[in-house]
DNA sequence: CGAAATCTTGAGTATAATCAAAAACGGTGG
DNA sequence: CCACCGTTTTTGATTATACTCAAGATTTCG
């Protein structure tokens, strides 16, 4: 008696098993979580800052964000989504949102309920921890951010952001050849790194004249990944894997 | 046979219960807390970056700030820290520290080891899920700041970050007539805004210009609360206080 | 009182914003 | 398959916010 989402859960427990290995026990437990799965088009909010959620969402495939907005209408998006992330898992214990999700690209969508998580956290507590921990690497990834926006410039600042998005995608294996697909307009990448898009198109036509990068519609290939490292001062100590290679 | 550190925990106290009413059980457990004091002097370093630490610091008092650094050693202030605040609660599930933090004035630090606070959330769940929820607005802080640096410039972004200590501070009962002592260089306004010193000298200049706010000293008074909320963008529901009153 | 830290001010510069418009791309329907 | 539309990318010219460098004034504290 399997539940239908069994393998929607891939993506979580490959996360989560970055940490400590589940017990089969604590993996079923996973699996047999009820969700609504909805198939969801590029820039569509999943949830809106003022919300009061009663399920959180996963994302079992493609790109979303999370953003803010100021009074002016001007979007900063503050992480970027990719598969296995639940990007309101916090709504678990703050009851209003104060921040938006939104799709990127076409979108794989499981809400569960709120009912449900805390069910699972009871009678799991290594799960609770796991989730906790989850929310907690969220917040390194943003402590981060405010130190990219705050004090890299240019380059430095986009090639940052590339490395980070290319070491989560290749945790999860995401990344192919030094190559991954990443559907991010620059205008998103502007509203990401508090550049303008003009700005942003200028500092790309630089990085790619100087052959850090190769873009090919939505699909981004690293020749050098050290060099892409070098120039975005990055360090992946944040992103807290245990799974050294993934870093690496 | 009470705890040495009894009236130590008033602060941590009164932050948990703007969210829900403790039982006298969870008062007792965490009054008992078994803790190390220490009174540290200002610009001391209490946890590193790289440290594993096996304990979690409590501000009992003083002002503290988290920090992060560059490689060409330019700091970037992410948070700051005042009585009540742990700001390394979230060495209790990831190991590896990814930033520093300090103290900006002389302060009482409260050191907590991490089996005390794993075995104290492993009898109160309720405690555990606090815990957690702290963390959580500690996350909901740093998306506000990626916001702050990202988007505002000027006499906004310095105008937002003021207002947050403002409320903070208020709910911690440590504003009186509109005043708070505040004992922070224009330097470490500097590191955490993404501006250089000069600038925010500039800035302030302006703001006490326009008599947005009056400076002696380390006092800060704030003359006209609605008209830094408005300068500053000031929305105070990312800091997740249930009681309205401290926002307002 | 004197040294160190912090604050203040001025002059020149740079990174990135703004404004404007053209080129390229991607998807759709005839 | 191609023409057409909206979106995204690209480029140019000008401007502004904030930085750099430098030095003087003020405050703090031993």
């Amino acid at each position: 008696m399997h539940s239908p989402f069994r393998h929607e859960y891939n993506s979580l427990i490959r996360k989560l098993e970055s940490i400590f290995t589940l017990t089969d026990d604590e993996r079923q437990a996973l699996q047999n979580l009820p969700m609504q799965v909805a198939m969801l088009k590029d820039n569509q909010d999943i949830v809106r800052e003022g919300d009061r959620p009663s399920r959180s969402c996963l994302i079992l495939s493609g790109f979303a964000c999370v953003y803010k907005m100021t009074i002016h209408g001007k979007r900063q998006i503050v992480s970027f989504v990719i598969a296995g992330d639940i990007p309101d898992l916090q709504s678990l214990h703050l009851k209003v949102l104060d921040n938006s999700v939104s799709t990127l690209s076409p979108c794989r969508v499981g809400f569960i309920p709120h009912e449900v998580l805390h069910d699972l956290c009871t009678r799991y507590p290594r799960l609770a921890a796991a989730f906790w921990r989850e929310t907690l690497i969220d917040a390194a990834i943003f402590r981060e951010w405010v130190m990219n926006v705050g004090q890299r410039e240019g380059a430095t600042r986009m090639a940052h952001l590339l490395c980070e998005l290319l070491v989560r995608l290749k945790a999860m294996g995401l990344v192919e050849d030094h190559t991954c697909d990443l559907p991010i307009t620059q205008s998103e990448f502007a509203d990401a790194l508090g550049f303008t898009t003009v700005h942003v198109n200028r500092v790309l036509k630089e990085m790619r004249a100087e052959g850090l990068i190769v873009i090919d519609g939505t699909r981004l290939t690293v020749p050098d990944w050290e060099r892409l490292k070098q120039v975005g001062e990055f360090d992946p100590t944040y992103l807290h894997l245990e799974n050294k290679q993934a870093a690496a």
